[in-house]
DNA sequence: GCGATTTAGGTAACCGGTGTCAATCAGGTG
DNA sequence: CACCTGATTGACACCGGTTACCTAAATCGC
């Protein structure tokens, strides 16, 4: 009689044992303010006796959503997508949210139906999207479409502040390559992301304009492409290092492609930060591996993420978040005045 | 009349539509047999129809078990994270379940408590526990005790086969430290992992074994205990390369220490792998990013937690699966002969 | 040709919560 | 003392599926 069969207790139990109703013990779950308060001491004392934790299947099933988040992403870099899983946690933590992660191609053809597939089939309180799918309004529309709210994090205002989170790209990149200019450096490289890339579209205004800032013109022999990898880096480096006149710096748009030049310039004899300074953008667990350690761009992942999940399971809060972050430059030891 | 208000289709939608019972469309959903054809066909029709997708929250909660699987970590690797999920996600793909991230404090006092919450409260069809905390016996209990199916991933045999996946970094260590020895080295120097880790204590195992093999003798001066980062293999690489007769090559028990190992070679003015050679363990990013690219042990990380994943889902497949798994040498450029 | 099976599908209860609305009870009012 | 008001609490239907059980028609053996 004490409790059903052999599974945990249910909100049956409790009410019986109370000695009250179970929609009682429903308030008190809630913490319905109408409610007297010995009632809700009995009660809560039986719950503690029972150990009883309502199911949440059930309660997603009374109440027309569910308590899930998710996180959808196609991403290379493992660091950030960790960090923001991190981010997500530390905005759940002591809420009854879970995070669901899904990682999906980008490249694929039916990346689309593989998402409205997942969202249809989980039926999620709400989405996170990660750059770069992030920047792809389609997705952003079939989230709208099947009625699940969404937060887009990026490198720049993607949407409205409701359903986004940015780092300002172009503003960071604008102060790494001034950085530079301050240190003396009048011919810096530009390594660009690849192209369709939002960041790297954002990271190269940013490079335009610190150079016009401080009145300095645009060289194509000192600018490269590269598609976010160690390889294209090293091949970027090669190619700017072998300029006619080669440049004193170089700004890679990320930090892989930022190992890559320093490999380049390595192999072509010459000594970092001594020959050649480098900037790197991210701050991965490699800038601060390599050798010399590596003057890179932080974005606040962690910060923009909590954010992010606050914005889209905190109505309250919601509002009250940031919805734009600043990025700061890490001073290792890979730059050196001209 | 068509469907009701305006959510999405529900079972009795298609039933009502098709003109039959709910529990036809419900033997529909789950192909049960003895149905026929053509009343399959009509069904079909209007599901498809209509669009429906069965509510899993209803559906959890009438099975009395939800298609949700955790992966319970406190990883300082990002890499093997993302990795794990990934070959999750591929075992998991095209079928029902998703997969619920959860970080936890391995230091934190009340991790136990933390994740006994957290499978109270989302009543998870059953969890993956990854290295370090899959070391954690009382874990794999509370798991038990809580009727919680669970895989623990780990670096040897943790539990039963049903319960286990592991590498095995005994013999693969053995390997790599054989393979210096054929390359005619007969100091090697080795960097343990942290205490308590049992990881570390095996990969120090296959140290012993190499070299016991090999008819060398142990020898504490070059011997060191690092904690898995880049900082404290800089100090193990410091002490060791200042012993009194200097080893000619040295195994690091990651690749982080062995990155901080050939940092501090660089500092004491070797190069590598000319007059040292180095070889790690794990195969992460930075590996392949520092230079010289670095001779490392890879573990099938994908694989495994593949494996891990049908263990847990599928009880046709899992006894098919195997539990052992062995790691490649990955040779790059960071050993030369002695 | 008739009872015994088999087959196809329906009915009602249930999984464990929540919403709605009415019932009960105490105290205050005229 | 009858009536009204606000605070508590319970009864009951419902969320969208599934299980257990039952019925009716079709098939079968002899």
């Amino acid at each position: 009689m004490k409790k059903a069969r052999d599974g945990k207790p249910t909100i049956n139990d409790v009410a019986r044992i109370a000695g009250v109703s179970k929609k009682t013990v429903s308030r008190v779950i809630n913490r319905s303010p109408l409610l007297n308060e010995a009632t809700r001491e009995k009660v809560e004392a039986v719950i503690a006796e029972l150990g009883y934790v309502p199911n949440p299947q059930a309660r997603a099933l009374a109440l027309r959503r569910n308590f899930l988040i998710g996180l959808i992403h196609d991403n290379p870099n493992a660091q950030m997508v960790l960090g923001v899983q991190e981010g997500i946690l530390s905005a759940i933590r002591d809420t009854e949210f879970a995070l669901v992660v899904r990682p999906v191609n980008r490249r694929s053809l039916d990346m689309l139906d593989d998402v409205r597939a997942f969202l249809e089939q989980q039926r999620l309180f709400g989405v996170m999207l990660l750059p770069p799918i992030s920047e792809n309004d389609a997705l952003a529309e079939l989230c709208e479409d099947l009625g699940v709210t969404y937060v887009r994090m990026g490198s720049v205002r993607l949407d409205e502040d409701e359903h986004m989170v940015a780092s300002n790209d172009r503003e960071a990149v604008a102060n790494a390559v001034g950085y530079l200019v301050e240190r003396g450096h009048r011919r810096i490289g530009f390594v660009a992301g690849p192209e369709g890339f939002r960041s790297a579209a954002e990271r190269a205004l940013g490079y335009r304009d610190a150079l016009e800032q401080a009145g300095l013109a645009l060289d194509p022999a000192i600018m490269a492409e590269g598609s976010y990898t160690f390889e294209t880096g090293i091949a970027a480096g090669e190619k700017l290092l072998s300029a006619s006149t080669p440049p004193s710096a170089i700004f890679a748009s990320n930090d892989e492609m930022a190992a890559g030049v320093l490999h380049a310039a390595r192999t072509q004899g010459l000594s970092v930060p001594e020959d050649l300074s480098i900037v790197g953008f991210d701050d991965t667990a490699i800038a601060a591996h390599i050798w010399p350690p590596l003057t890179t761009v932080r974005w606040p992942i962690q910060a923009m993420a909590k954010a992010a999940a606050i914005k889209l399971i905190d109505p309250a809060q919601a509002r009250k978040q940031p919805s734009h972050f600043l990025s700061d430059l890490i001073e290792r030891a890979s730059v050196r005045p001209a």
